[in-house]
DNA sequence: ACATTAAGTGATT
DNA sequence: AATCACTTAATGT
């Protein structure tokens, strides 16, 4: 198994040994399910490349998208979690084909203690995640629909690197939690103020979005 | 050509 | 802003 090499400014020597022999190797395709809500947790992710999607899904199947994890991340949901064995409250999908390392619950609870660079990567981690969350926070309780949706448009613009979102309307209203003919209609009007061009299961963000 | 699925629309709550 | 019922358009077989 390889470990990157960039994460030998993160780890110590030791530690990255440790993460070659006790980390599982894990490979993800698009679409594929790591983790669903209501199971119990016992590995932890390191994402080496590719993007794993963290939403909240609740019993009638619906969906709201909480954050991704990006490559040389984790999953702070996971460390909360696992360290006493709980239930997942989230569900996580690949959304890219994606490459990770699955650490053991047990071993990480060790690592803490042992070595500073990990304790350190857990919390940077947790912290980062909860200001993201904040942030979602905010945006469901002060921004209107519309507004959401054009950040979620700019961000996954910006994620993809590309102008071109291949999302139907329907998987854009339920990451979003809102319904098909509601993003629908916006997207109308934001293509009417000549802000995006629509097709069939493809959205082109212009410069003036 | 026909069936299936995505998108558009008006009315109702 | 969501849901329903229906239409229209695009795409697959």
């Amino acid at each position: 198994m390889i470990v990157p090499v960039k994460w030998s400014h993160l780890f110590e020597p030791e530690l990255l040994q440790e993460i070659q022999t006790y980390g599982i190797p894990k490979s993800l395709k698009y679409g594929e399910t790591l983790i669903s809500a209501g199971k119990t947790v016992r590995l932890i992710p390191l994402v080496i490349r590719g993007t794993l999607k963290v939403s909240r899904v609740d019993e009638s199947g619906r969906e709201l998208l909480l954050y991704y994890i990006n490559a040389n991340e984790s999953c702070a949901m996971t460390f909360t979690c696992c360290m006493q064995i709980f239930p997942s409250q989230v569900t996580t999908v690949a959304e890219d084909d994606t490459d990770l390392i699955a650490i053991p619950v047990d071993q990480m609870d060790r690592w803490m203690a042992k070595y500073p660079t990990w304790k350190s990567f857990v919390m940077n981690t947790i912290r980062n995640r909860f200001n993201e969350l904040l942030q979602t926070i905010d945006q469901i309780a002060f921004q209107k629909l519309d507004e959401r949706l054009v950040s979620y448009l700019k961000e996954k613009a910006n994620a993809t690197g590309s102008s071109l979102i291949n999302l139907s309307h329907e998987q854009i209203a339920t990451e979003m939690a809102s319904s098909r003919e509601v993003i629908s209609r916006m997207l109308k009007k934001l293509e009417n103020d000549k802000k995006v061009l629509l097709y069939r299961k493809q959205i082109k963000i212009l410069n003036e979005l």
